[in-house]
DNA sequence: GACTACCGGATTGTCGACATTATTGGGGAT
DNA sequence: ATCCCCAATAATGTCGACAATCCGGTAGTC
């Protein structure tokens, strides 16, 4: 119908690429939620994003739906919706799920992986103790991801992959805790290794223990930090 | 506004209940899905299926939305959405995913399962045993998805919980063949009990260890299902 | 002075209309 | 007859408008 002729072209999209029914508000949304650009408990109204982002307000209804469901915001019936704020509790229970998917996936890998796989993985690992040597702490935990997200992709597991994926976005705002231990990147570099020899070795379970030991770690922190804390975990001002 | 005098209701909703954007759309096309009343790969028109469920269609596109996240149906631009086909391999890994899930839920269960849920559990042991008792092969398959929720709902970790929920109902087409062999009830039943007394005793290694033989029974039957399959799994016709 | 009822602004939820895009089927040229 | 191009159709994607709902502040009452 409207092919023939464009006729006088009316409106262009204003800054979004094209047509993709949120999917790009959805990405910039989350990017921002994860990167701590929105505080936790912060509204999203959903006027605000649209103007924010350039994009209608359908497609910011959309993104918070999947958001929703993937559990970065809540949303509240005729309330709008807030970027979710994961409890201390919940925290600790994403991460223990997390390490047992991880340790599936560390055994997978170790049973299915190919040279470029070990390859890519040496790599980073060469990487990690470089940084290290370097006193690098940073850098070295800005390695950290990329090491696990080669063993997911190592283990030809989407499924639980994608899974651990958004675990870890929702329980991001707790790791920093657990890399400020004094001696914590040697042991984590050592850690490392481990897993490594393992995979590259075929040996499943030499994988699996190893990456529960290296969770187990984070795991501990976690708890003695959660143990420890002031009180219950209320966050609302008295 | 409108609040100060009742006025005339103008109209009504016809179907669903009341305001709620899309979740009763969401929860009745899950439920006819899960259920098989949709044939996988088919196609999810929006309009019929606003029709089908007297709902508008925004509310369906919500839903829609809901259900591509949770991967129970796919999406693509300007195609719309189809229920999602899942491969035997994949249905494998998700299997082993939730394999990996339910001993880490029935793990935390030993460790706080309280009276209650004890009882509860017990309960549904008993039922169990009377219909295996009197040969109600069918009867009893249909008390296993409780059994298993109890002890989700007995290990207070609702992240998991949910989890595994999703993946059940995503691999739930591929369930039906590891009942049929002959002697599995039995078998099954005794495991069940395993994993019962583990938590009644409050040992959750005990536990892992017996979700985790009791699942690698379901693996092994489904692993060999792929195995022995016919040819490659293509769907298409040539 | 405290409590209740109420109104105004702000925000969400829903619907219909319209443009855009894939797909199907037919007609014409080679 | 086969292939290609093109209109007709069906379905999706997007927007704007409107009603329903919630929240904060305000006035009125006891």
């Amino acid at each position: 119908m409207a092919r023939t002729e464009g006729g006088p072209p009316g409106k262009r999209k204003a800054s979004i690429g094209a047509t993709e029914d949120g999917l790009e508000v959805y990405r910039r949304l989350r990017e921002g939620i994860t990167a701590g650009r929105f505080q936790p408990n912060e509204r999203l109204v959903e006027a605000n994003v649209s103007r924010m982002l350039g994009a209608g307000r359908t497609a910011v209804r959309a993104a918070l739906v999947r958001l929703d469901q993937e559990g970065l915001v809540t949303r509240e019936h005729n309330r709008g919706a807030r970027v979710r704020l994961v409890s201390e509790q919940e925290a600790l229970q994403i991460e223990e799920v997390r390490a047992a998917l991880e340790r599936l996936l560390a055994r997978q890998a170790a049973a299915q992986a190919t040279a470029t796989d070990i390859r890519e993985l040496r790599h980073v690992l060469v990487d990690m103790r470089k940084r290290f040597a370097s006193g690098d702490a940073i850098g070295y935990s800005e390695l950290n991801p990329k090491f696990h997200q080669l063993i997911w992709s190592a283990a030809r597991n989407p499924t639980a992959g994608r899974l651990v994926g958004t675990l870890k976005s929702q329980s991001l705002r707790y790791q920093y805790q657990t890399m400020l231990r004094p001696g914590r990147t040697e042991r984590s570099l050592r850690e490392h290794e481990l897993i490594f020899s393992a995979i590259v070795a075929h040996d499943p379970d030499a994988a699996d223990t190893a990456m529960r030991a290296h969770l187990e770690e984070v795991l501990e922190t976690l708890r003695w930090a959660i143990g420890h804390k002031s009180r219950p975990p209320h966050w609302l001002p008295d």
